[in-house]
DNA sequence: CAATGTCATTGACTTAAGTTAAGAAAGCAC
DNA sequence: GTGCTTTCTTAACTTAAGTCAATGACATTG
C-alpha cells in the first residue's frame, strides 16, 4: 500500500478508486542532503509528507541556526506561511536525502471536489498536528534542557541517533558543548 | 454588533438570520475568579471564546505551576483535550472574572449543517490559531528568558501589567526571583 | 486595626548553561 | 591513503538563572 494511503487509512475508508486517484494525483519531489526547500521571504506553495528522510525548520538569529522542528517518515509538515499565505519567517532544509509527497492548494480544492468527506478529514488532521505541536511546545516549556533531552531520548530515539549532536542541541534550545556536557553527566551516573 | 459575528466577520460575510441563528444558539458561561475551568484527567467538552476576563493553561509538576497559555478578550481557547477527546494533561483556570461563549462537538455538528460554509471557517480558523501558536512557540525557543521578557512586553504589554508576576515568570520560563531581577537590570538601564 | 495571607523584592550562595579556544574524531574528496 | 572539512569533546572562565531565606508591601479578614 501506498504510504500516503496507509496514513490516511487512519481517518478515512478510501474506495480503491479514491486511493487510486490520490495516488496518481500525487506529486513526488526529491531534495538532496542540505538542500533548502524554503527560505525566509519566501511564500510556500506547498506542505510536505515525508516518504523517506528527515528535514529540519530553522531561525537563523545573529547568523546562528536555531531549529524549531525536526521531521521524519510519515510526518507531515505544513510550514506556516503555507497556512497563512504569508512569507516565511525560517528555513526548512533537508538534513539527508528525502522523498517527499506534495500537498498544495490547487491540488487541495481538487481534492475536496473529488471527495468532500477529505474534508473532515483535514479539520481531523488538524486537531491532531495541533495537538501534537502543543504536547511538544509544553515539554519545552515545563523542562529544563537536560531533562528535554532525556525526554526525546524516550520519545523520539531514533533522532537522537541519525541527527548531528549540533542540530539536535539547537533543537534542544542549547548549545552543542552544553550537549556533550549532559550526556557526560548521564554516561556517569549510569557507570 | 455581537464580539461573535464581529469575530467571524474576519472570515464570513454571514446574513443576518445566521448571525441570529449563532448568538441565539451560542451559550454563555462565566467563571469566578481562580475557578478551574478545566482539570487534569478530565476530557473537555467545550471550547471557548473570551468575552471578558483572562485565563490560563498550566501544568501541575512536582507541585510547580508551569503556566504554558494565557489567553484574553477575543481569543479562541481550544483545550488539546477538546480537540483529541483524550483527558486533559494540564489545568484552564481563570485569572480574572471571566464571560465566555462555549464551543461545543454538538453545536459545531448543528452549526456546520445549517452553515456548510462554517466548515471551511473552521479550516481557516485552525490554521490561524496553528500559526499563532507556532511563532509564540518559535519565540519561546529561539529566545533566552531576558528577551522573551522584553518581546512579550513588545508584543502584549496589556499581559504584564494585569497578570501577577509570578505567573507571568512561570510563563516565560522562569523563577518569580528571576523575573524580578530583569525588571530591575532594564529598569537600571534606562536610568 | 491588628492579624493573616499573598505577592514582590533583595541578598548570599549554588548550579548549569554560555563563551572562547584548542584539539580529537569522523566523514568526504581527490 | 592524504589532506580537508565537519563534527564532537574538553577545559577554563563568565554569566545568568535556580535555591534558600528574609523582609517588605499590600490586600483581606475577622
Amino acid at each position: 500500500m501506498h504510504p500516503i494511503i496507509e496514513y490516511l487509512s487512519k481517518y478515512i475508508k478510501l474506495s480503491d478508486d479514491q486511493a487510486e486517484a490520490i495516488v496518481t494525483g500525487s506529486k513526488i519531489q526529491e531534495f538532496k542532503k542540505k538542500e533548502i526547500i524554503l527560505r525566509p521571504g519566501e511564500v510556500a506553495r506547498n506542505c510536505y509528507f515525508i516518504l523517506k528522510g528527515c528535514i529540519k525548520t530553522y531561525y537563523l538569529v545573529d547568523g546562528e541556526e536555531k531549529v524549531t522542528g525536526l521531521f521524519t517518515e510519515g510526518e507531515p509538515l505544513v510550514p506556516v506561511s503555507y497556512a497563512t499565505g504569508e512569507k516565511s519567517d525560517y528555513f526548512v532544509e533537508a538534513i539527508e536525502p528525502c522523498i517527499t509527497s506534495l500537498g498544495s492548494n490547487i491540488k487541495t480544492d481538487e481534492l475536496f471536489d473529488r471527495i468532500p468527506e477529505m474534508k473532515n478529514v483535514s479539520l481531523v488532521i488538524g486537531g491532531e498536528i495541533m495537538a501534537r505541536n502543543q504536547v511538544s511546545y509544553d515539554t519545552f516549556r515545563t523542562l529544563p534542557p537536560e531533562q528535554r533531552y532525556k525526554k526525546l531520548r524516550e520519545t523520539r530515539p531514533d533522532l537522537c541517533n541519525r541527527i548531528p549532536q549540533y542540530t539536535l542541541a539547537s533543537y534542544l534550545g542549547i548549545k552543542p558543548e552544553s550537549l556533550s556536557r549532559i550526556r557526560k553527566r548521564m554516561q556517569e551516573k549510569v557507570v
